[in-house]
DNA sequence: GTAACGATCCTC
DNA sequence: AGGATCGTTACA
């Protein structure tokens, strides 16, 4: 049960996204409580060319966080109400993000960061620092399926047809 | 300023 | 199938 650190997300998207499956995201809540959810689906969003991506608008106030080094988290708010969680990858400069779409007790981006309480006071939060929230690795190596993305059809082709969406096996 | 639009979820 | 709900972005 060790804190991922920083070369496991200082890598390309493709590889870290599906290699969070099985990992466990861990919540330390202001009581001291520590709550643990193994992560079942993630989704990759890929640079400035990957029209999914929000990088692909440009580096603005919203999307900087993804340009820093890996490890970080990138929070933003979509149809006015949902938090979504991303962890940054990749190196400084280089946006990339992996968006935690599930956990094994709670399905979807939406719902899991109600539940985490995880709103836009998280956004830069280092995982590899942060005594609030973190990843651990139990040397747990699962299967898992890829699939295209959830909600990205405006990218049009190929992006909305990428299978940058994983989903552990079982 | 103004308007359009979501990396979703819930209820009909 | 449709509404909720508001920050971000682009454009005038």
């Amino acid at each position: 049960m060790t804190r991922l650190d920083a070369t496991f997300y200082r890598r390309d998207v493709l590889e870290v996204a599906p290699e969070l499956l099985g990992k466990k995201l861990v919540r330390k809540w202001p009581d001291g409580q520590i709550t643990e959810y193994l992560i079942t689906e993630t989704e990759a969003y890929r640079g400035t060319e990957d029209l999914a991506c929000h990088a692909s608008k440009g580096l603005t106030p919203r999307t900087r966080m993804m340009y820093e080094p890996g490890g970080v988290l990138y929070m933003y708010l979509v149809y006015g109400m949902h938090w979504m969680l991303n962890i940054v990858t990749a190196h400084d400069m280089e946006p990339q993000a992996a968006l935690i779409r599930a956990t094994e007790t709670v399905s979807g981006p939406g719902r899991l960061t109600r539940h985490l309480a995880l709103d836009r006071t998280f956004n830069g939060e280092d995982l590899l620092t942060s005594a609030r929230i973190w990843v651990t690795d139990n040397g747990f190596r699962p299967e898992y399926t890829s699939h295209p993305r959830i909600g990205i059809d405006y990218a049009g082709d190929p992006w909305k047809n990428k299978p940058w969406r994983y989903i552990l096996s079982l």
